[in-house]
DNA sequence: GCTCGTTCTGCAAACGTTTGCAGCGGGCGG
DNA sequence: CCGCCCGCTGCAAACGTTTGCAGAACGAGC
């Protein structure tokens, strides 16, 4: 039974004021803006916001602030894992800072984007944007893209080049001649910066080694993309195949397994992103996996420099790496275990 | 050029009232009780706003209102496309209304979940809790509860019962005599709920038709629990299993196929929560789907309830239905076609 | 014609913070 | 010893809504 009775409504800036025997904007600078007010007097206030459990109102602040400590993400489809993923890394980042995240989920819509975009940005203070199919005029708060790179927005992305590079290159050092490439969807700016990096280093890197690598039309990146695709791998002629997609690939695999095709004695296959998914393939799947928490992370961190007005790089690449299973190897060469228990990780 | 002037922040209530020659009060009271203003006034201030472009802020409103008009979800794993869909659905239901979505990710711990419970009570004026481990004493604000039953709080379930009897049922009508159920972990609540529906159907459903269920062992519902079962399963001599889940059912299938037992032929394995990953395994798993859509729209329309003081039902159930693919057949049946485009979808 | 009720609108007080400005001591340089 | 600056705190005005209360206009009932 503390003296404090009054009704059970939550104590206010004014109560701990009262308490402390101080005027409510000291209180105020105390939490906000420690260095302003004195040692004691601020240990002082603080002593008195703990008894009292006091936690400012978010409303009060954010109207004469402006700010609303919040920031908003808008991905196409929240039950992709690797979109959750990117927000699950957000979500758990901005903890840190008491920032709440706010969710747009778009069905990959460009009129739904459009709208997200601008219903967010009047209760955000930043927007992390994943692949939006449209521009990001409808935004009208700072915005980091993820994924895609654009005039004027600052984004992070990870390095399409390396990932086919790195998935080639895998191949042809287990002695892989002709290798295809399966192409993403034209309007993916990823399909786009995949299908570039192919062009420069199948000459330059490949050209010399005889080895040769054949781009396959683009192909829808889900798993019944990857077994209609399987056909052309077949016409191809190749011994290896590398899929747009972890999903795409496990399709490729289903596909193969259906034709007879043994993976990876007759075929190997090599996925991207690196999902829980992969693993759970049969054989499991090696694949280029992306660093989704740490894309999430620097999202999130580029943001708040975008927010504090220091913009910096305009794009930051992260690098994808390797993760070796049982879906590949050499040319021919009969391997048996399927499923190895440990699995191999380089880059 | 109209004759707006002024500086380009955005347009006010005050702006509006002004330009319309009415009260602020009046414009308030237009857009948000419109039938408290004559239907001319109306109409005039309706005009205004659309032509400055005004939208009440949000701030404004909250601290006065009390109101947020936002939601909160928490969940234990953003990542699990289970937990993913649920999201989705309340969020693409919550947009209707015009309430932002927080959400709070908790990898299933304890001290996380209460965190979060609490925080975003204080920015929400409602809750959509999922499966948290933790009880909802740290809520302060209405909660409904998914797939957990629990005193005092409203919630909306899969029915337990049903996921585990459709599947027993769909494999003793395929012939199947002998069934193995692999339990899932015992603070699951779903967990026990299924294992007191088999106590109780044992007897009184399959057993007058000789049919023996035996129960396997609480296991993870994961991938690697799905794999490390199957001796089990084998152990026990049965010639069909149910899974807790559809990724430990994917295990399942793997380490079967590993072991050179083959599916359907030689076992038959059903899974269930009817996630994309069960079209893709080999061969397609035959689940039983929780209508994971519909789960997320319920839970998102109880909460509009208990937030309108008008509780209703203390749980609503929905129940689950069997999506038939390529992983079950009458035992000893040795059919090909593995993967068989077309699915059958029964209740 | 007066009163009463209804319908609509204006008035002003909140809601709980933040923040520019001013005031008040005290230490220090001149 | 005087004045200045600096560190700290108080004062009060915002921020943009909602909402209880009161007043105005008007029609109806007596």
């Amino acid at each position: 039974m503390r003296g404090v009775a009054a009704v059970d409504r939550p104590p206010t800036l004014r109560d701990v004021a009262r308490r402390a025997g101080v005027h409510p904007a000291t209180v105020s600078r105390a939490l906000t803006k420690p260095d302003m007010v004195a040692a004691e007097t601020r240990s002082l206030v603080l002593d008195v916001v703990a008894e009292v459990g006091f936690v400012p109102n978010r409303s009060a602040r954010q109207l004469v602030s402006g700010r609303t400590d919040a920031i908003g993400v808008v991905v196409p489809d929240i039950t992709n894992p690797y979109f959750a993923a990117i927000v699950q890394a957000i979500q758990s980042d901005a903890r840190g800072d008491d920032l709440a995240v706010l969710i747009a989920d778009t069905g990959a819509e460009a009129a739904e984007e459009r709208r997200a975009l601008a219903t967010l940005s009047r209760q955000v203070d930043g927007i992390v944007a994943v692949t939006p199919v449209t521009d990001l005029e409808a935004a009208t708060c700072p915005v980091v893209e993820v994924n895609r790179r654009r005039r004027h927005v600052v984004s992070v992305v990870v390095d399409q080049e390396a990932i086919v590079v790195t998935a080639v290159d895998h191949l042809t050092s287990l002695g892989h001649t002709r290798i295809a490439v399966v192409r993403g969807p034209v309007a993916y700016w990823s399909a786009s910066r995949r299908d570039r990096a192919i062009g420069r280093s199948a000459t330059t890197r490949w050209g010399a080694g005889a080895v040769r690598v054949v781009l396959l039309p683009p192909t829808a990146p889900t798993f019944e993309g990857g077994r209609a695709a399987y056909a052309e791998v077949d016409r191809s002629g190749v011994t290896a195949v590398v899929a747009f997609n972890d999903v795409q690939a496990a399709g490729l695999l289903v596909a193969a397994d259906d034709a007879g095709r043994s993976v990876p004695d007759s075929l190997s296959v090599v996925g991207s992103d690196g999902l829980a998914l992969a693993a759970m393939t049969s054989p499991p799947l090696t694949t280029v996996a992306a660093p989704l928490d740490e894309l999430g992370r620097a999202a999130r961190q580029r943001l708040a420099d975008v927010m504090a007005d220091a913009p910096g790089a305009a794009v930051t690449t992260l690098r994808p790496q390797l993760v070796v299973r049982a879906s590949t190897a050499a040319p021919g060469a009969g391997t048996d275990g399927a499923h190895p228990p440990p699995e191999g990780i380089s880059t």
